[in-house]
DNA sequence: ATAGGGTTAG
């Protein structure tokens, strides 16, 4: 953005306070490479120089904000020299607070420090204090307040104490104590009258999470004699941040001036406490009541809107705000705009988003994360992608966005890499960004990455991060290292109900279903709800475990205990595991009970139940009504056609199989190895005439030699195999457990897996360990299975980080 | 020249 043409009769220190003031403001919203800028400034102070502009006592602010934007460069030699040649405590104080704004708090300091002792002054001391309290610091800001408090001719003023008490308040064990005692300190020092000092006082008191201060900070806004709208504002969040809305809402009510930011404070209290319809109602009434909304109030009610899913309200609330858009400034549309890209990303508009995002004249940071994961939540990973190398700057959730978008678009080699890439350059993951790479291993099966991140995580001092803790729980469970997952639920300080969920399936999965139930009680005994993910998991549990009778009583109490009424999941599992231990004539009847159609998910779980019993006959009538139904169902072209020919029905297999060809459905290819002792086997699954199954082969052919080289397997050799040679066009490829033994892969009793699973580590999806089941009953095996393998193309084949 | 409160991305 050029800046806008001066009137060529202005004065040279008008030009130059303008400059400078706009050099500020951009770089304040869009920061420009670090070398662009100084070349800019460098500029300006030339041109102060050879206007003597510099030091001049009659424009003493042009060289204030020559020091304001010196701290915002990477130059950090100019502002201490300018400052030696101009060492009043005003300049001093310019710089401890531009220093400040900038986030550079050391250099702050550090400046602080090489003031003199005979320079220093209270406002400089002030601004000290201040910086040290927006920076949430607290014990700096007291001691060098107290300082303040020790020096022979300086006192502290209202400043001070306003200060010291917010600094105060960012305390992390902040006791009722404290309050109290800072309470009377600045009563005996005189300040108590002090407007702003109350005001800080009400906060400080707000922020103690003991719940009887409450009544203090009451205390002292009703002695208050003058009190000002961030005295009311003050309060409102207050009781907001204690979790009491009703109590905002009364004290909102008192308020007999209007005050804008009251209703702001109000608004955005009732989003924070999630109560979007509320938050909605006020503006409402804030609009008849003819207050002009500002930037504040259309952030905080758009995102109400978003929030709650209010898509209409959201738009009408659009409306008003582009009636009222030539009053807003760039900077204070910024926020605006950045909720609205968020409003329509939210309600699948992601066009309309984009729109808003292109129209933007005045982007940040946040505009671009939340267009990016505006992308990511609407499936265009493609487009984020992109995005994501055109952001002009990211910060650490810009990855974080991206890494977890990879995971859950299934794309977790992607995941990996670009946490790998963040590292190079220096990014330090947060502990989400953490748990979307670990979540890539458990995806993966990469057991031995996850575990050198779960070191990092150590390290980093994430321990006690749930987001963190969860994904380790659940990469370790599906990774088969029961043990691991044991040890991280052991020492997650807050267990939630994800983390138990994610225990128990662990413990289920691998065969140890009694333990699994066992939690499950132990979870409810403890007062933690289960949700329907849990039932989910307990229920797949007793599936493993071949607790057929327990299945039908969590079952029952799902409902019964705990409100929660089943889904189309739950019932397909239930009969799944009714019709695994030959009591499909039940599972016939629990169809008959549920409150909603049969899906597909119910029927093939009944073919599955058929094919295990030999039951043709059933089998193909479910396969009719599945028949209905396609192509609703992934992998339901081939169950059908198998049944079909089980039952002898050869028409209509062959009716299914010239679907297939018209449609061209295709498996695609991907291939499973299996190592048993230093020899391993790999099989190749999918559609051996797919085009992309040659790159298969050549990725084998990659992969052995990388692990050659890495001497991991001393004599590895690759056998490449059908998995089913009578079948000469298709050979299986099961996404699920669920699917290989619906397609009669295993053909296994109830309850056999457990003693199979036990000496079994496990990687990746379990359908694969259960594939290979039969050959590897008693041994010790490592099961490896690689997904959407093309991703690894050419020489990029990165794997080797990957195990 | 310094202070107190309110906003958006997961």
């Amino acid at each position: 953005m050029p800046p806008p043409p001066l009137h060529a009769a202005a004065s040279l220190p008008y030009q130059c306070s303008v400059l400078l003031r706009q050099l500020a403001a951009r770089h304040s919203h869009v920061p420009a490479s670090p070398c662009s800028f100084l070349r800019a400034l460098r500029r300006l102070h030339a041109r102060l120089l050879t206007g003597a502009l510099l030091h001049n006592p009659s424009h003493p602010h042009l060289t204030l904000r020559l020091l304001h934007l010196y701290t915002l460069s990477p130059d950090l030699a100019t502002p201490a020299i300018l400052f030696r040649s101009d060492p009043s405590p005003i300049a001093a104080t310019s710089l401890v607070s531009a220093y400040a704004v900038a986030g550079r708090l050391p250099d702050a300091a550090s400046f602080f420090d090489s003031v003199p002792l005979p320079r220093r002054d209270t406002v400089l001391h002030n601004a000290m204090i201040s910086a040290f309290a927006r920076a949430s610091l607290a014990a700096p800001a007291v001691s060098v307040f107290r300082s303040l408090l020790c020096s022979d001719s300086l006192r502290p003023d209202d400043y001070s104490f306003t200060g010291l008490l917010s600094a105060v308040g960012h305390m992390h064990n902040l006791a009722a104590s404290h309050c109290t005692q800072l309470h009377g300190a600045v009563l005996k020092l005189g300040a108590g009258a002090v407007l702003s000092v109350s005001n800080a006082l009400i906060a400080l008191y707000m922020k103690c999470d003991a719940p009887e201060v409450t009544r203090d900070a009451r205390k002292v806004l009703d002695e208050m004699p003058v009190k000002d709208e961030l005295s009311w504002t003050t309060i409102v969040v207050g009781y907001v941040r204690k979790g009491d809305v009703h109590a905002a809402r009364s004290a909102f009510e008192e308020v007999d001036a209007e005050f804008d930011v009251v209703w702001n404070a109000m608004i955005s209290g009732y989003v924070q406490s999630g109560m979007c319809a509320e938050a909605f109602e006020l503006f409402r009434r804030m609009v008849s009541k003819r207050i002009p909304p500002d930037e504040f109030t259309f952030t905080s009610v758009l995102s109400a809107c978003a929030n709650a899913g209010f898509f209409l309200h959201g738009k009408s609330v659009h409306g008003q705000f582009i009636r009222l858009q030539p009053d807003f400034v760039p900077e204070a549309a910024l926020p605006v705009n950045n909720a609205l890209v968020t409003l329509y990303s939210k309600s699948g508009k992601i066009s309309v988003a984009a729109r808003i995002f292109d129209s933007m004249t005045l982007k940040d940071v946040v505009s671009w994360n939340t267009i990016l994961s505006g992308y990511i939540e609407s499936g265009c990973l493609d487009n984020a992608a992109r995005l994501f190398k055109e952001m002009p700057y990211k910060s650490e959730l810009s990855w974080m966005v991206m890494v977890s978008g990879y995971v859950h678009g299934g794309l977790a080699e992607d995941a990996l890499k670009l946490f790998n890439q963040m590292r190079s350059e220096d990014v330090k993951p947060c502990d989400y960004t953490y748990a979307g790479a670990i979540a890539a291993c458990g995806e993966l099966g990469a057991l031995r990455h996850g575990k050198q991140l779960h070191a990092h995580i150590v390290r980093c001092g994430f321990e006690a991060s749930n987001s963190a803790g969860n994904a380790l729980l659940t990469m370790y469970g599906k990774c088969g290292a029961v043990k691991d997952a044991r040890l991280v639920f052991l020492v997650m300080p807050n267990v939630d109900s994800v983390s138990w969920n994610a225990m128990i399936a662990a413990l289920g999965q691998h065969g140890h279903g009694r333990e699994a139930l066992d939690l499950f009680d132990q979870m409810v005994a403890e007062g933690i709800d289960p949700d329907r993910i849990s039932f989910l998991t307990i229920l797949a549990a007793c599936n493993h475990a071949g607790l057929v009778d327990e299945g039908f009583q969590y079952f029952e109490s799902m409902k019964r205990d705990f409100g929660i009424r089943p889904g189309e999941d739950h019932y397909a599992r239930m009969i799944d595991l009714l019709g695994r231990a030959g009591r499909i004539g039940e599972a016939m009847d629990l169809i008959k009970t549920m409150p909603f159609e049969p899906t597909p998910a119910i029927w093939e779980a009944i073919l599955s139940g058929c094919r295990i019993n030999g039951d043709t006959e059933l089998g193909a009538y479910a396969a009719d009504q599945l028949f209905e139904m396609i192509p609703q169902h992934d992998g339901t072209y081939i169950l059908l056609s198998n049944t079909y020919s089980a039952a002898g029905r050869w028409v209509d297999a062959a009716r299914v199989r010239k679907l297939m060809r018209d449609r061209g459905v295709k498996k695609e290819p991907g291939c499973s190895w299996i190592e048993v002792g230093n020899k391993i086997h790999v099989f190749l699954v999918g559609d051996t005439k797919h085009p992309e199954a040659h790159e298969v082969y050549r990725f084998l052919e990659m992969v052995g030699a990388k692990m050659r080289k890495l001497g991991y397997i001393p004599d590895t050799k690759f056998v490449l195999q059908d998995m089913a040679p009578h079948q000469k066009e298709y050979v299986l490829f099961a996404h699920s457990e669920k699917l290989a033994v619906s397609f009669g892969l295993l053909k296994l009793p109830l309850g056999a897996t457990v003693t199979v699973l036990k000496n079994l580590r496990i990687c990746g999806d379990c359908h694969t360990a259960m594939m290979f089941m039969s050959l590897a009953v008693g041994r010790e095996i490592v099961v490896r299975d690689v997904k959407r393998f093309h991703h690894f193309k050419d020489g990029e084949c990165s794997c080797g980080n990957y195990w």
